[in-house]
DNA sequence: AAGTATTTTACGGGAATCCGTAATTGGGAG
DNA sequence: CTCCCAATTACGGATTCCCGTAAAATACTT
């Protein structure tokens, strides 16, 4: 078993919950973390005292308050943690269930195992973790199906910003002067129009407003 | 302190922490359900056993899964649980933060205490509990300003299903018809740009894309 | 019942969108 | 250099949206 673990998670309730599965596991030492930045200290710290964590379990989403934070997501997390420590293992244990995300965290980030946050997330969270002994990595099996998800692939980050200035209240008018101002290319009106049009056709949307309504829903922008 | 507590919460990780919280307060029986359903039977049957549950804490969101289930979130459950038995107590506990629901939830649906999930949340719900014994109401305090919010008040049932139906990517054109064809009155075309202008206005939205993008991010649709 | 106020409906013009087609540009390949 | 291909840009027409005004219907007073 794993001896030493740490949890990055905002919610108290869910922090005592996974910090009791880990203890009827039989890890030694817990640790955790209700801001990201705490998270890449204690990693730290640990490293230095030549006692590094073993595993990290990490929530994606942070919720703001008053405090001032320079890492704010589970993702920029995982990212940074990685550099300072390659060989951790890493399970995101949270309510995200869009594809697009977590195939790109696996791909990208480098991810070990994903529970998806339910009715039954506390033993899957068991599970991935004894998968992870094993050397395999885990997925909820009812988000199994996310990893042969193609969005990622076929929408680039051009699409992303087109979309989250269409759901800002920029009309395809004023899109060219914008694009040109921020030097993106291409930023022709009439080449904007096909990328939303393809982008209506890839996502079955009648018209721009459904677009947005159905990018925002899968988590998109 | 409450003898007998209902939790209605999907997620088996924060049933676990609620479940410790209310040990550690010294309650006596704790049952908990992951379905609005069964939060429903249990409560009939303590009261068919003259044993009625004192105090309910309930979530807002329910993840549907495989499962058929006629009461699907924490709103309908509480109106339902009030009309069996009027007089038991409703703490929220939940991430909700849009003050147009909650407080529909204290004008509407009676509760009697509403704790946001978060950082420090555990605690907050032992003051909760602790409030509520003294026959007074409790409300996260990041969200007391919730309570004074008048958007509630502004939009109503129609602009709701209007909103709806344009995220659905249904078109200002087709609207008319569909809105005759669901018996929804006002439904001229003209009036019902009237109202969508009125929205734009309302939430400063520069078109209807914009609008739609807003309203979603204010968890109104 | 008549008058007033409010809401709904009707209509229309200008702006923005949607969605084609055609022209232009900017690399690689030979 | 020239050809070719793909991507970008230009342009234009049909449609839809946007927003005002005026008429009609409904509700509310007296």
């Amino acid at each position: 078993m794993y001896k030493k673990v740490l949890i990055a998670e905002d919610f108290d309730s869910i922090n005592i919950a996974v910090k009791q599965t880990l203890e009827n596991l039989g890890v030694q030492e817990i640790q955790y973390a209700k801001y990201c930045d705490d998270a890449i200290l204690k990693l730290k710290k640990a490293l230095q005292d030549d006692q590094p964590f073993d595993l990290l379990i990490s929530d994606l989403s942070f919720v703001e308050d008053y405090r001032e934070v320079t890492i704010a997501s589970g993702e920029e997390l995982i990212q940074a943690i990685k550099e300072i420590q390659p060989e951790i293992k890493v399970i995101v244990y949270s309510v995200e269930d869009k594809p697009y995300i977590i195939k790109t965290l696996f791909d990208e980030a480098q991810i070990n195992g994903y529970v998806k946050k339910g009715r039954n997330s506390i033993s899957q969270l068991k599970t991935a973790i004894e998968t992870l002994l094993y050397g395999k990595t885990f997925i909820s099996p009812e988000l199994a199906h996310a990893l042969q998800d193609k969005t990622g692939k076929e929408i680039d980050s051009y699409d992303i910003t087109l979309l989250s200035h269409l759901a800002n209240g920029v009309a395809i008018e004023e899109m060219e002067t914008l694009f040109k101002h921020l030097n993106i290319t291409p930023n022709s009106k009439s080449t904007i129009e096909k990328r939303v049009a393809k982008l209506k056709d890839y996502f079955k949307a009648n018209n721009n407003i459904h677009l947005i309504a159905i990018t925002k829903d899968l988590g998109i922008i």
